[in-house]
DNA sequence: AGGGTGGTGTTGACATGTCAACAGTGGATC
DNA sequence: GATCCACTGTTGACATGTCAACACCACCCT
């Protein structure tokens, strides 16, 4: 037999895939039907506010796990539609949320927390949440490699 | 208070992203420095060894859940570099896993599976591996919403 | 001062994905 | 058999992400 069998491993990581990807183009669908917000921007906008509105443009890649270039440039585009501004400060760039950042991100929260009830709670129930929690946690605890 | 509390459900959904995309690149970056393929040729070799070389453009589109649009575009791209080749057939086109297809997914599916055991079921351990099966199976087969 | 050096951010070229419009094809239905 | 219709796939414009190279700056060191 020439052809390699995939194995246990590499199909339990082809269904997970599945299953994520699955849910999140449920989620964002119903998402960006409310707000017209992409996933990026939104998890930009939740983080900058949950930090008050204010966060080192470094900082804000760390808890975003996002590579430096893609923020710059998905930062400018933001920057043009207003929902953020930039300024240079001690050692390095400050992004803060602009009003209509926050508007925007008030009008989708909302619409977010229903989606992911609605296509990522609902179809776990109680104790699946819970697992699922479980498991999160246990991966984001091993960040070790980074 | 003008601002919206992100709420249990929406953290739950940031953290998971979180996990999954960290898990990702880890397993990701592993695969592609020993196969060279991206994650997106690698699905479709896989899905078509699987199926025994040969699928309908279609068929494969629903197996990996992925857009006509964006199937047609990289199949374009991998029947450049001789990995498959297309054909028409009865309604539809038919894809074939060519020979340097057949070379390279053998080459890159013990780094895949070395892979995902090192980044997610080492994290997890046996039990939240099990646990982790049972929460993919359940958003799957609740799949309704396509 | 004069150089390193590491950390931060930007830029431009390129790869990839998305969207909307289109083209072919094989039945239904009259 | 003509017309309509749903299904399949392609195309081109555009949005987004990635990569490598660069610029800038603070700090250290001598």
């Amino acid at each position: 037999m020439s052809t390699v069998d995939p194995g246990e491993a590499t199909k339990l990581w082809l269904l997970w895939k599945r299953a994520y990807e699955m849910v999140r183009a449920a989620v964002i669908a119903d998402m960006t039907a409310a707000s017209g917000l992409s996933e990026a921007e939104l998890s930009v906008l939740v983080h900058l506010h949950e930090s008050g509105g204010v966060l080192r443009q470094n900082a804000l890649a760390a808890a975003l796990g996002w590579d430096r270039t893609r923020l710059s440039h998905l930062l400018t585009r933001m920057e043009k539609r207003d929902y953020i501004a930039r300024g240079k400060v001690a050692n390095g760039v400050e992004v803060t949320l602009r009003p209509a950042g926050r508007r925007t991100i008030d009008a989708s929260v909302p619409a977010l927390s229903a989606a992911t009830r609605r296509h990522l709670l609902d179809r776990l129930g109680p104790d699946g949440t819970n697992a699922l929690k479980d498991i999160v946690e246990r991966l984001l605890s091993s960040e070790d490699g980074r």
